[in-house]
DNA sequence: ACAATCGATTGCTCGGTACAACTATGCACC
DNA sequence: GGTGCATAGTTGTACCGAGCAATCGATTGT
């Protein structure tokens, strides 16, 4: 019978279930528990930033991944191209990505951050870090990487397995 | 002499940096991309799904830790209560959540999950528990644990941090 | 008994996103 | 070399979720 359940899981779950699923569930509460979490951080934030906090997002990708074109960068973040439309045109318009003719494709263009754009994305990056940096101020650094290392798994895993068509009710079984 | 940011950081990293910069700037970037994959998750699946998906946050909270009232499952998940009320609203329409007195305070009532509220709850449950499982298939179950055990210590910590008044720009320095 | 208080709800607004229809421009095929 | 056509991107519209602020209602406690 399921030992583990009683110490660490909470209540309502059923009888007859494996420590597998356990875990999953452990895992998938953990998710909603940190996403929700995150997410009224950002509303929280939201209010001392100038620019759209979700164009960040797409200018971040710019300065790691280098000029992309629309439509590639939507998909790189999982967003539909109208949203990235939007956003990298507010992003144009303050200046932090500027719109290059693609060489390989006359009628796309291929945005990339400007030294403007470098320069706000590192300042943010560097608070963001500071704060995890501060979050985590009692973490040894193996579980701060390891942290890194399983979450890059998990939403590797993840992304492989939306990519794979099974976007959730299917089965294989 | 920052070893380890040429082989798994990404460009845009400025020099100068030392390892702890590096890692947080690595969670960071994976909680974007973990939270913007689910996210979208949600989207895709929200089409077949008849209840509020945001809601069944809270009657997962009313499953698992029993009833509470209102303003104290909005603060439990982070919300403001206008919206658990509107949330709680359509539960109980639904009869997946009742309202009962609260024998303690006249003027509140105590929130619920139904016998019907707990089975829905559990198919769901069911659900994610099966895609989790499935998106981690090719784990071993000590990995599984460990990242339930780092990202509860992460979102536990943020939780902290952010309840003691650090909302992002203080600095005690 | 009455005022202050506290719990919950409702009005309004906004940010972020998606879907779908549309535009336009270079491509590629004939 | 012209023309249909695919494709890149934009815009129109709608929706969802959330928050703030004001309000309603009722209780409690003086």
């Amino acid at each position: 019978m399921n030992a583990a359940v009683g110490e660490r899981s909470p209540l309502g779950v059923p009888e007859g279930v494996d420590e597998r699923w356990v875990t999953s569930d452990r895992i998938g509460l953990q998710l909603i528990r940190l996403i929700r979490l995150i997410e009224r951080q950002r509303v929280i934030k939201a209010k001392k930033d100038g620019v759209e906090r979700a164009a960040y997002v797409l200018l971040a990708r710019l300065v790691i991944d280098g000029p992309h074109r629309s439509n590639a960068l939507a998909e790189a973040v999982h967003s539909d191209p109208s949203t990235v439309s939007r956003q990298i045109a507010a992003l144009v318009k303050v200046g932090y990505v500027e719109r290059r003719p693609d060489p390989a494709d006359g009628r796309a263009c291929l945005l990339a951050a400007t030294d403007e754009g470098h320069r706000v994305f590192a300042a943010n990056r560097d608070l963001r870090n500071r704060w995890i940096s501060d979050v985590t101020s009692d973490w040894d650094d193996a579980d701060r990487e390891r942290l890194v290392e399983l979450m890059d798994r998990f939403t590797t895993a993840l992304e492989n397995h939306h990519e794979s068509g099974a976007t959730g009710a299917e089965e294989d079984r």
